[in-house]
DNA sequence: GCCCTTTCTTGACTTTTTCTAAATTGGTCG
DNA sequence: CGACCAATTTAGAAAAAGTCAAGAAAGGGC
């Protein structure tokens, strides 16, 4: 693990506090993206987490900022929407005026609490939707999304 | 059927083109409205042509305005949310920073045309859907959503 | 018709996102 | 390694959507 780590790591820079770029890399690399610093460090913090995410471009930003890196909010806008050109990230709407953006890109739908403006996840497996007329001749269903819109406090 | 609208018509002006305001002032009344000249006029556009209408609040305001209405852009924002608190109108996000609003509140859900920024409703009798995890305790269900974007020329 | 309250309007303002032009960086080639 | 070119980043301006506030106008009960 910390050998390939090293491996793949090669001659880009790592920062002093080891190599933690790895698996960012990796996905850069794998989706054709130039590995920037910035692109690197969202990454990272999108994905090096291990557990899925759901951000705006804000919040995302801000943590970046917090966490040292120095990248402009246009930027970040950037990067989310090449990540999900890429299909890296899934971009979900449940609001008006903010895009969400979903580490998970795997099939699954969504929860939306909406006094907190939180996403959850839904695991996809198990729901089955019926009865559903099919897309209009020559068009192609590009997703379907389901969301769960929640009110009132959370268990 | 004229009879009718000419009685709840009533004192109201119905201008020189008639009675046309009749349905949309019930529906006014109905929910405890107060008939402005404004909500009238477009509680006619939306409601008065008998088929659905998923509409905008910038395409809304156009559309009074080209038909005459003097209607100013913030007056049909708060006109489109009253509806949809009142439960006129039900708010359908599928696009980051637009609104749109359909006329259609009965228990549906849409195709959304990706290309065309154009939606279209799905009767929901016939779409059922299983497997859907329970909402968290404490927590109320407000609206289930699904949508079906759609990529390619319209048939 | 009068008065009170609700509603409407205008225009400024906020928020989110995009654009632009200049500066910087990554990767390549010699 | 050093120069170079194209891709990327940046800051700030601008756009787009929606909200807000204060005064003006209009409903509706009397």
């Amino acid at each position: 693990m910390e050998d390939q780590a090293t491996k793949i790591t090669g001659g880009v820079a790592t920062g002093s506090s080891g190599r933690p770029y790895a698996q960012s890399l990796q996905r850069l690399r794998a989706v054709g993206l130039r590995p920037t610093r910035q692109r690197l460090a969202l990454g990272r913090l999108l994905f090096d987490t291990g557990c899925d995410r759901h951000v705006t471009a804000e919040t995302l930003h801000e943590e970046a900022v917090r966490h040292g890196a120095k990248v402009s909010l246009a930027t970040v806008y950037n990067t989310l929407h090449q990540f999900t050109d890429s299909g890296l990230l899934r971009e979900v709407v449940v609001d008006c005026g903010r895009a969400y953006f979903d580490t998970n890109v795997s099939d699954h739908h969504h929860f939306f609490h909406e006094d907190e403006n939180k996403l959850e996840d839904i695991c996809a497996s198990g729901v089955a939707v019926s009865g559903l007329p099919t897309a209009p001749e020559g068009s192609e269903v590009s997703r379907v999304d389901i969301i769960i819109r929640i009110k009132g406090k959370r268990a």
